[in-house]
DNA sequence: TATATTGTTTTAAAAAACGAAACCCAATAA
DNA sequence: TTATTGGGTTTCGTTTTTTAAAACAATATA
């Protein structure tokens, strides 16, 4: 996860202190291991001494942590707390939601928008159909990827060696006959699911609960937002599901457009 | 959406004003709809044009937005990817915590994932049993290394001299009957715990809570991390507590492959 | 044991932040 | 039309932080 050094080291120099610490911060979002102070200098080009301060400042307010053998940093708890909360309260909130409403309005069952955050998908929001047999899940509640159409694309976009880290960290949790328990087996349909661009639940997670999930395109790199529709498998097929992927995606692009323009005015047009 | 104003004055009246601009992106975090600089005005309590120039640097950095008729901020392109950065390689931190929960399921009590820093323990991560009766200890506290069970055992593998002279600088405070405050009690007990590999807290912090951790084994050297296992005595004696040790040795040595797999590369020698 | 390497502290100069007060500017009300 | 109000913006001397070279300490490596 090396990135060119000299954009970073270009981007950090002329700005004001208030922004360089903003640059360190995306920095050390990159980092997907902890990470010495050394590996910080080689990556932004500052000196040492005022690494060393802002990282201990960082440290003692809880932002980062130091870890390991004690010469390594980490996020801290407010760092993935800060993080989350702008996913969830983000201003463009209005506009996603009323994208998935009328998502939720064309396909007719409800949809959710998610996130991937510490190896679990995150709800950031959900419209529920108004149909009466429905699943209630709530934003903010966590489900293990493993067993989740978001959480199978977010998985399928990450590096292999980093990904079966994760998955053999803790054996993976069994929530009905369908989920998928072995490493092996969960691998394969990853790469499946990432040949084909979505994902299904196939009651994997709740008996008789069908998922079909897409990715919200991102600008580039991985994305970390997705977007599914989530039915009974007595009102809705997997063929069925299928039928609505174009809407779906169509939806997910919306949502895309929005988190690139970040434009509040956006859902005026749609009302 | 509206905290506590004073709260977050106090938090950000005394710090650096790198802190302060972090603190400042907490409260834009929170925020669901665009806001005014008077808004933040209102929340931080923060002199006006102080807050005008800090946002007109955030957005002259694309990472605030201001809105159609310029009088409103929002999030801007720059920061939502700083957040979704930050989740998507929050992996290692997710990893962790997934093992301390299942450990916590296992062995039916609170579990936590300890530091030493600054001669203290630090609590990084902690996971609480569902049981009623519980201890209540917030990840990044603090907590003295003499009197904790795992700050035993990040003393127990430092050189003699050093953890004299380190004993011996401050008297050794008291917390409750059980603390350990004589120098001389406190070393033999560390060699003790040395050789036993593990090492009891016998509400020695706190009176009711029995703690048994064990350390995080290290890819080489010292380890500076450690899980413990943290129980009302009422309920957990020091023997049902000792017969968990495999279990929590095993969650230990899970802990210590994610860190393998994390180690720091010897030194990138590019250029 | 010597010897790099990385982390930490110290320093004076430079830069930025600070915030009181004054100033703008648009939208109402009189 | 003119005052008034409630933001927002600019100015400027003072205070504080940041900066980065250099020295220092601790640690790993040979």
């Amino acid at each position: 996860m090396n990135l060119p050094a000299e954009r970073l080291i270009a981007r950090i120099d002329g700005d004001t202190p208030n922004l360089r610490l903003f640059a360190l911060l995306e920095v050390i979002a990159q980092k997907d291991a902890p990470f010495s102070l050394q590996a910080i200098v080689d990556d932004t080009g500052l000196p040492k001494p005022t690494l060393h301060r802002m990282l201990s400042q960082l440290e003692s307010a809880g932002i980062l942590q130091r870890d390991g053998n004690g010469r390594h940093y980490s996020t801290g708890q407010r760092l993935v707390k800060l993080a989350e909360s702008l996913l969830l309260n983000s201003t463009t909130r209005g506009a996603r939601h009323a994208i998935l409403r009328r998502l939720v309005e064309a396909v007719g069952e409800s949809c959710n928008l998610t996130a991937f955050s510490c190896n679990e998908v995150l709800y950031l929001d959900r419209v529920e159909t108004a149909a009466p047999l429905r699943f209630t899940l709530h934003p903010g509640s966590r489900v293990p990827a493993h067993s989740s159409a978001t959480g199978k694309l977010f998985l399928s976009q990450m590096a292999p060696v980093q990904r079966r880290r994760l998955l053999t960290a803790v054996p993976l949790e069994s929530f009905t006959p369908n989920t998928i328990t072995s490493v092996e087996e969960l691998e394969s349909e990853l790469d499946r699911v990432k040949g084909l661009g979505y994902a299904f639940d196939n009651e994997e997670f709740l008996p008789g609960l069908l998922c079909l999930g897409v990715l919200v395109p991102p600008i580039r790199g991985t994305s970390n937002m997705g977007i599914a529709l989530q039915a009974p498998v007595m009102r809705c097929s997997k063929e069925k599901a299928l039928a609505l992927l174009p809407t779906l995606r169509e939806a997910a692009e919306a949502i895309a457009r929005i988190n690139h323009d970040a434009a509040p005015e956006a859902l005026a047009d749609h009302e």
